[in-house]
DNA sequence: CCGTATCCAAGGGGATACTG
DNA sequence: CAGTATCCCCTTGGATACGG
């Protein structure tokens, strides 16, 4: 079913690294500057931002405009085909304003049950050694 | 825009890995057993697989029930909040089946373009020692 | 301003062996 | 069958310095 080489798997790879679609999401509405891009999207370093729209332009998500003046001065934005990728990440977007705080209501129940058995098991081993 | 602590952020990070999406779609219709995700997911390791699963479980997006037998049998479901992620991973598989192949397109032209630039520099190169 | 080059530490993840 | 434990390589990515 998911083999490394169906469309699912191609397509799913090229999005889930750590910043490609956060870099989508901050171009979504008009053209950034690469420093622009680098103040949208917080933690983000010069090296990442590079090689992620890098990895765009040479995917045709993303087109890069060079404008020969000094300071330089860069311009980003979405290709016709890169803007289509807007709305399922939009999807996804939505997806987290609704549930995420569920998900993390979640974790931390779960971590909770975690930190009571340990806590049980403790009372335990305590019990086992005064009783020795 | 895209602090780290804003719900689009939370949310993304739990999906952009190499296995989580992968291992939710490989579940969207039916619970499977362990041995079944590995043969579905292909690539996946057993190492990856648990990992991925545990933090599915931890998140409250996938339920696991152990049935006491002998030989040990696990079977994997989502729950409902889990299955609230499968329509936008929906959206993100129907992009991929439309457009992964421009893509595809795109990144070989970008790579054809940068053979024949290295190519003018080498023939430019040749020239310039042919000409001393 | 927009990068590239280099170095380096942390950890992701495979291979393998073992267990209930 | 469904994991866990250990080892270890190698990539990822931050920090820093430098260049056009």
């Amino acid at each position: 079913m998911l083999n490394v080489n169906c469309r699912t798997r191609r397509g799913l790879a090229l999005l889930t690294d750590q910043w490609t679609l956060l870099t989508i999401v901050a171009m979504r509405h008009e053209k950034k500057r690469f420093s622009q891009l680098q103040a949208l999207i917080e933690g983000i370093s010069k090296k990442m931002l590079t090689q992620t729209l890098r990895k765009l332009e040479r995917d045709g998500l993303v087109k890069r405009v060079i404008y020969p003046v000094i300071p330089p001065m860069v311009e980003y934005s979405l290709t016709p085909l890169g803007r289509t990728l807007i709305e399922p990440i939009y999807a996804l977007r939505d997806w987290s304003d609704q549930y995420i705080e569920q998900v993390e209501q979640a974790r931390s129940d779960y971590d909770q049950q975690d930190r009571n058995s340990l806590q049980e098991e403790i009372i335990a081993l305590v019990q086992q050694r005064t009783s020795e």
